[in-house]
DNA sequence: ATAATAATTGACAGTTTTAGTCGGGTATGT
DNA sequence: ACATACCCGACTAAAACTGTCAATTATTAT
């Protein structure tokens, strides 16, 4: 039950991208060196995270990436999801409408209200409250405890 | 984000156990003829889950494996602890006191509250509502939804 | 005692997933 | 033209997962 390095490093790398973002576009290679992540590797990321509405890029010099909708509305589960991370515990329940139950599934119901919490949770919070916490300003989200 | 086999297949195990117990020992064999788990597999998990004070063994003929504690207070988090599957999604803050988190955490509060909410739920789900619940007769519990 | 039963244990191998690299391409501003 | 920076797919090494095998020990029935 391990959230995969690669969901970890795109939440991270959406963040920073945002803290340091004043409008013009980021470098992934800055965003590389703030955070060690190989730049090879974040592009692979963010091409994505791109697909995925997240980011979106401006190419040639002075290029980069910036938000593609305001860090409000950047839920993180969609992050998440961008990079083909799925959020459902078991493979059985993957993206079809609900798995096929035959009989013998005396455990569904705790899978799927499993992935009903960890949806839930991930989607409650924004990129904003993350930023604003990085900050060391707590916005008015309450993220844990 | 994905729950182990192994977990997934000790959690069915064990209401199978609970299912067919008339107080005497349940062999690992009928287990294994009713789920369809490799009888060499089962017997790795229950080691795992006898260490765990989950089961009790039964060694000799008529032998097999009994619940160590009622069904009432077996947990099903306690079932996936057993058999070593983390609950935890980030390695960094595995079993020790909180993870080291020096300065460029902005995502710790993220994997905490996550952590927090998947051990909630499955440690509010007994063996014996399971049980209840694969005889057709839902007990007082709300699993999900 | 002896044989049959069933748990116990450790080592091992095939497969899949993960994490990350590499090499080349494409668009764009100066 | 040229440097910058995104774009993309193929590739690989390492780890984890899933499961098997062989050998042993403890207990009970005869
Ligand atoms: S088929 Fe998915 S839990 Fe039953
Ligand atoms: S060290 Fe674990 S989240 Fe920071």
């Amino acid at each position: 039950m391990r959230m995969s390095t690669k969901a970890q490093y795109a939440v991270r790398a959406m963040v920073n991208l945002n803290l340091y973002s004043d409008g013009s576009p980021v470098t992934l290679r800055d965003i590389s060196l703030r955070e060690s992540i190989s730049l090879t590797y974040l592009e692979q990321l963010f091409v994505k995270l791109r697909r995925g509405d997240i980011v979106k890029s401006v190419r040639g010099p002075g290029g980069g990436y910036l938000l593609a909708r305001p860090a409000k509305e950047i839920q993180v589960d969609e992050i998440i999801d961008s990079v083909e991370e799925s959020l459902v515990p078991v493979s059985c329940m993957d993206q079809k409408r609900g798995c096929v139950c035959d009989d013998r599934c005396v455990t569904h119901n705790v899978w799927h209200g499993l992935a009903e919490r960890i949806r839930d949770f991930l989607s409650s919070i924004t990129l904003e409250e993350l930023t604003l916490e990085a900050k060391g300003m707590p916005g008015k989200s309450k993220t844990n405890s």
